[in-house]
DNA sequence: GACAATATCTTGACGGTGTCAAGATTTGGA
DNA sequence: TCCAAATCTTGACACCGTCAAGATATTGTC
């Protein structure tokens, strides 16, 4: 559709789409400008219509990250609506999922690659938003007595952050041989999570 | 001294420096092999000699990082080892002092700058060393009955994604201003790892 | 001490990068 | 219809990582 025009009619999209792509198979090393311009089939300098710089591309595929991740985390938690317990654990397996199988892009999204994500709305507003479910959660588990009674944005920091420092680490490679011979990633996020359970387990 | 010769003596170890003293002034984005051979003062192709590429070098940083990391550790643990409690609590918060201090050494530590972490050995080396130090403060805690039983290698990931998540989500401006104006940094890492401690709660 | 092997460093080149300026082309509104 | 704005191309610039060739210093061996 509309394969030669001068105009390409949606390339800001295009150019995120061919971004995604790039960091996914070269990894963010991999990703510069000018492939992803040659990727969407326009010139060098092209993106510069829809961008005003890399770090703004970047930007734009951080948020569509958030995006994905905030609709993974909403599909795995939804079922158990009236179930705080297993929505805890279905929407922590689904973060830790979401960053093991897409590293790079999970990549950009929190480690420094953005280096000034308070200038792109977009991008706060999309991981705001994400953070607001994680909250709903931390909250539901309160009333249900599966968390502590706590400020919940306070006890949903912990709880997020418990489980990005564990995949982190894992992504990294950084954590001990010892444990990973010993327990899968999954045992140890929800050991870990089960340290703030009260109650049952989860498994 | 032997401020002119043609061989400078340890341009390795200068490398190395200079690559800190540009990666604390200018970001992982403003750290170049050029930037930092001109800083030691040679040539821009000089750092070949010792080291085969810029990923090398980047290790070593992080190795150095993790080397300072240890210290830092080790010596807010150190003081109280007969009393489990403020190990854990001296420590944490060492770590992530550490990781605020020195923002920039604690990305390429930690954030996939570094592509082939297991291909550099004193990196590979310098990071277990760090975590065998986490480790044992976690033990003497078990020991001590302020952490609950389990494997102390499991624990230890755990009690150290902890803080590493949360320190990371902070670095990365991802704690909602709707917690960070209530708590301040030390309030939510103690908030959480008192989540873990069994009986009196550290401070 | 002489000399060869080796380590260290310089110079120069290459392709790739982000970014900017100038100009071409298309679109949309008055 | 016509002009202003939006979009895209071409060409240039400085900077980057890396490599090859050669200069210079150090080290080990006789």
């Amino acid at each position: 559709m509309a394969s030669k025009k001068y105009h390409h009619g949606d390339l800001k999209n295009a150019l995120i789409q061919a971004g995604i792509k790039i960091l996914a198979k070269e990894g963010v090393g991999g990703l510069s400008l000018r492939k992803v311009a040659k990727k969407a089939g326009v010139s060098h300098s092209a993106p510069y219509a829809h961008f005003p710089d890399k770090q703004s591309l970047i930007a734009a595929i951080s948020t569509e990250g958030f995006k994905q991740l905030y609709a993974e985390l909403d599909a795995a938690v939804s079922p158990y609506a009236n179930d705080p317990r297993r929505q805890l654990e279905a929407g922590a397996w689904a973060y830790v999922q979401f960053a093991m199988n897409n590293t790079d892009t999970f990549n950009i999204m929190f480690s420094g690659v953005l280096e000034k994500e308070k200038d792109y709305p977009a991008f706060v507003e999309s991981s705001r938003k994400t953070f607001e479910r994680v909250v709903d959660v931390v909250r539901a588990c309160q009333d249900a007595g599966v968390l502590r009674p706590a400020p919940a944005e306070l006890l949903a920091v912990s709880v997020w952050g418990q489980l990005h420092g564990i995949v982190s680490l894992a992504l990294e490679g950084q954590i001990s041989h010892v444990v990973l011979d010993r327990f899968s990633v999954r045992e140890i996020v929800f050991s870990a999570l089960n340290q703030m359970v009260l109650g049952n387990p989860l498994s």
